[in-house]
RNA sequence: GCUCGGAUGGUGGAAUUGGUAGACACGUUGGACUUAAAAUCCAAUGACCAUUGCGGUCGUGCGGGUUCAAGUCCCGCUCCGAGUACCA
């Protein structure tokens, strides 16, 4: 019987279900590694191909430390709260976990199916009560503390209170909302309970505030940032536009530097910190104040080149700015409000789509120039932000390109401050050469000294002050949706007031719909037991609402990285009902050593896990400030979408190799699976596929059908689905495992392509036959040859230095490699076959754990190097051997395992020919190249 | 526009980081075993020239440079991918 991994496989899996094979303890006499993959979102169509890339990897990792000698913490769960099973419900009725559960069922069978190691005691899901109960309470955290930039850490709200009892708040250095006015100790005592929380809620590091969000009206929620692209939402894909509405925010803010400083400590790949360090957005520059004319208020911009100050000839504000509408001129009163109209009409995505149109009008206000007193023309225009920096800036054409594109537009003038540049054509903006000029007390000055000095001025004479500003934004933290965690807040006197932590969890209410209410309330505005009683502590019916004791609950949800922002540790420790993770379990696991995902959560998932991090750090609650020291980012594997060509009009198809004219035919995607490697298409397979090519005619150049191909990511509604359940039932999870990483670097992007599998399937048929062979186990005691010892511990140092550097895909041919050797040689002895099982279980599991079963397992070999082969000698037949040019002299040697120079040398100073070309000379200097060349200076 | 990657046979990709470019696999071609098929095994396979010899020439997107030696390092381009986008 040849190789049966059905039966093989099936027999493994059941056996490590039964023994709990991969629980691990949270104590240990062996070091610990912790590994960790990015947990899925359990959705309706199941894993394709593509899923599992990155849980392989990290699979093999984790059995290979564990081979190593490690305690290996290595969990899955679901990250179960989210739109798709909401939006199910809303369509289908069905409740959400329900058929979340469901897909989660789905996905655990499949997983199985690839043998992975997961310790399944420790799954957690976001959604379960007792996991998202701790989600509530580092919510509850946030809001119970500010940032101290003196301290540089989250403080407890409490202490702020202390303060502003003694001395108000103008001695209080905290991160806060702009809008925080100064007090005093008598007058903060003065401030009644509203005004009070009111402030406090300006300091807190998750707070209430109105905020101008990204309203998406198809999906009936807000939307981060991150979840929005090219002005269009992530998911979905539909327009997005500006509202304001309440909306609970964390102040991600405060921890922009440490979350840009944090980057340096981090092996992460350049690219990912690169992403996060423009998203963070720091810039380096100053606060200027401009005096509006006849106004008392000022105007505040912020500028990187306030170098530039004297080229300064009009402002731009945000139309948005409700300042615009103060200062606006009565002359100008109808044009600037017809303006701001329309701007806001605009939907984020045109406004976008519109960046080389220049608009904006005049208000008919000045401010005054700060230092020449001169007037300065306010005007309005949207390519001025509104909620980046101040929302106002000081207009240098001649130094900018966009002030200058605007000021040719509008006809402003341009006052050139640059010696020996020519601005006819555009703005100089050149940072590297610049010598200043029509600029007072810059004159002459270059980029770096003018800034030193202006920033000096600026703050001497308090017309502003060096700043750093962040393009990162406070997150909204508001969903209005039913499927996610319920904010544990209720409201008093329009005030929000936090449950007790001993209140959580707060559950999910029942609601009779999914959808947001008639009056536009989110979709908990249903429920109708959603009332907080303070005295029983309990939720209770809405009618019961006195505003006394008992008040409405919060009707928001959190968004989908509330849970994801923290799981990570709940795996240390997943039944704890004391505490997030307890103190023995975290400080025995610390961090995450080894972290797989992919690329497409750099600026979202990876950013806010990150800033709860540093927050619960700040607390002591956890240990580390960072939690993923090593991360890993798996490329997508794509599919290869199958294309064929309908004439329009007609139901007549072209096979590709006869297109002449594509413009006359529309391409239709079909089902891959009706595809073969060929790209020829089974067209009764396509008749029975879907109707509408029940009658179809194709023209055909030979007997088949061609069709085209091209690669996309894979997703059921491009029929490029390829599912690695039909792969096990074909060629066994083994295979799967090893093709995955065979494909190609595991951090590449590849298009799924089923055609090389064999090749993998070939190879671990081979490897059975070397024990395996007439129906009987053939590996014999018998020692070894030295060539045979050699070409297994060329495969032990080979791939144990790649699985170290994560690339796999040369591991898998070096086991190629070194089967096929030993085939060749009619290699069957234990001592040869069973390392080689060893280094390669982590890779194939199943195949491995059956032939441990028939011979034993024997880990150690992992752990002593190569110490069989350590000897040089020269390749007798070099064509190279030995060549002298310019006194250095070149040899080959043989034999890849001797790294001993001693050897090495030794080898070739004994060769008899070296004698002859050295004649008599001490050789100067070695250059030595393992199994290459060495050079000899002499 | 800016930032970061990348470009190697018919295809996916190797190359110990400056040391025999094309490992390994797919595909293709030929052969063995079979009544046949499957499975398995063997051989050839970068291009061109010579194939009555062993061999030779060119070759890692393009153009230069450094070096005894460059896919790898430096300078200047071209194309492709990803991220980001009026960030003052």
């Amino acid at each position: 019987m040849g190789y049966d991994f059905k039966k093989i496989e099936n027999k493994w899996q059941r056996y490590w279900a039964k023994n709990q094979t991969f629980r691990v303890e949270n104590q240990s006499e062996k070091p610990k590694f912790y590994v960790l993959d990015m947990f899925p979102y359990p959705s309706g169509a199941g894993l394709h191909v593509g899923h599992p890339l990155g849980y392989i990897a990290s699979d093999i990792y984790a059995r290979f430390k564990r081979h190593k000698g490690f305690n290996v913490l290595h969990p899955q769960g679901y990250d179960s709260f989210g739109l798709p099973a909401e939006q199910y419900a809303i369509q289908t009725g069905q409740h959400p976990a329900k058929t979340t559960q469901e897909n989660i069922s789905r996905y655990r069978q499949q997983l199985d199916l690839m043998g992975f190691s997961f310790d399944w005691s420790r799954e957690v899901r976001t959604s379960d009560p007792n996991f998202y109960r701790w989600t509530q309470s580092i919510f509850l955290l946030l809001f119970d503390h500010y940032y101290c930039n003196d301290a540089n850490k989250a403080l407890p709200i409490q202490s702020l209170v202390d303060c502003f009892e003694r001395k108000g708040n103008s001695c209080v250095n905290a991160v806060c909302s702009p809008s925080v006015d100064t007090f005093t100790a008598k007058e903060w005592e003065m401030f009644d309970q509203i005004k009070k929380q009111e402030i406090l809620l300006d300091y807190r590091l998750t707070y209430l505030s109105e905020a101008e969000v990204n309203w998406c009206a198809d999906l009936g929620t807000v939307l981060a940032n991150d979840e929005i692209i090219n002005g269009v939402s992530e998911r979905g894909g539909y327009p997005v536009t500006k509202k304001k509405m309440k909306q609970w925010s964390m102040r991600i803010g405060a921890y922009a530097e440490r979350l840009l400083k944090g980057l340096d400590t981090l092996d992460w790949t350049d690219s990912l910190k690169e992403m996060q360090r423009n998203w963070i957005g720091k810039s380096v520059g100053a606060k200027v104040f401009f005096q509006i004319e006849g106004h008392d208020q000022k105007i505040e911009v912020f500028t990187t080149r306030p170098d530039t100050i004297f080229g300064v000839t009009f402002m731009t504000l945000a139309p948005e700015l409700d300042l615009v509408k103060q200062i606006t001129h009565p002359d100008q009163k109808q044009i600037v409000d017809t303006y701001i109209d329309q701007t806001q009409k605009r939907t984020q995505r045109e406004r976008m789509a519109d960046v080389k149109n220049i608009s904006g009008v005049f208000t008919g206000a000045y401010v005054i120039h700060p230092f020449s007193q001169e007037r300065i023309p306010i005007w309005i225009g949207d390519y001025v932000l509104a909620d980046y920096g101040t929302g106002a800036v000081m207009a240098v054409p001649c130094g900018d390109q966009r002030d200058y594109d605007f000021a040719k537009y509008f006809d402003i003038p341009i006052k050139n401050i640059f010696k020996g540049v020519s601005i006819a054509e555009e703005a100089f903006t050149d940072k590297s050469n610049t010598v200043l000029t029509h600029s007072d007390f810059l004159n002459d000055l270059s980029y770096q000294n003018a800034m030193v000095k202006v920033i000096e001025s600026l703050e001497e004479k308090g017309f502003g002050k060096g700043t750093i500003n962040y393009r990162l934004r406070d997150a909204i933290f508001s969903r209005q949706r039913y499927w996610g965690e319920p904010i544990p807040m209720y409201y008093k006197d329009g005030m929000p007031q936090p449950l007790d932590n001993t209140d959580l969890p707060l559950e999910l209410p029942e609601v009779e719909k999914y959808l947001p209410t008639p009056e536009g309330a989110p979709p908990l505005g249903n429920a109708t037991k959603w009332a907080w009683d303070t005295r029983s502590k309990k939720v209770v019916a809405n009618e019961r609402i006195d505003h006394q004791t008992v008040f409405p609950l919060e009707l928001n949800t959190m968004p989908g990285w509330a849970g994801s922002s923290w799981y990570f540790y709940r795996y240390m420790d997943a039944q704890n009902s004391e505490a997030l993770v307890s103190k023995e379990a975290v400080s025995y696991w610390k961090e995450v050593d080894l972290y797989l995902g992919g690329s497409e959560h750099a600026t979202g998932h990876l950013l806010y896990s990150r800033f709860w991090q540093k927050f619960l750090f700040d607390l002591g609650i956890l240990p580390v400030e960072e939690y993923a020291k090593k991360l890993i980012n798996q490329g997508m594997i794509l599919g290869s979408s199958a294309f064929i060509y309908r004439k329009s009009g007609s139901q007549t198809y072209v096979s590709s190799d006869l297109i002449s004219d594509p413009h006359t035919l529309e391409p239709i995607r079909v089902d891959v699976s009706l595809v073969n490697a060929s790209d020829e298409l089974d067209l009764e397979g396509l008749k029975k596929w879907q109707p509408q090519f029940k009658n179809a005619q194709f023209e055909l150049k030979e007997i088949v059908y061609k069709v085209n191909r091209e690669v996309e990511k894979m997703s059921k509604s491009k029929y490029n689905v390829v599912n690695p359940d039909e792969i096990c039932e074909q060629y066994g999870a083994d295979t799967l495992r090893m093709y995955e990483m065979f494909l190609g670097p595991l951090e590449q992007a590849k298009p799924w392509n089923t055609a090389g599998i064999s090749g993998v399937y070939s190879f671990l048929k081979k490897y059975w036959r070397l024990y395996y062979q007439n129906d009987q186990w053939v590996v014999t005691e018998k020692a070894p040859s030295k060539k045979a010892l050699k070409i297994l511990h060329e495969t032990i140092k080979k791939v144990t230095y790649d699985i170290e550097n994560f690339s796999f895909n040369t591991c898998v041919s070096s086991f190629m490699i070194c089967v096929n050797e030993l085939t060749a040689m009619d290699c069957n002895q234990k001592e040869i076959l069973m390392p080689l099982t060893v280094l390669l279980s982590p890779f194939a599991p199943h195949i491995t754990e059956e032939i441990w079963e028939q011979f034993g397992y024997d880990q150690s070999i992992l752990n002593e190097p190569y110490p069989l082969v350590n000897e040089a000698y020269l390749v007798e037949d070099s064509k190279n051997y030995p060549v002298s040019f310019n006194g250095k002299m070149r040899f080959t040697l043989s034999l890849s395992l001797s790294l001993d120079h001693q050897a090495i040398q030794s080898a070739v100073l004994s060769d008899s020919r070296t004698a002859e070309y050295l004649q008599g000379k001490e050789p100067k200097k070695w250059i030595i190249v393992p199994n290459k060349i060495i050079n000899i200076v002499f």
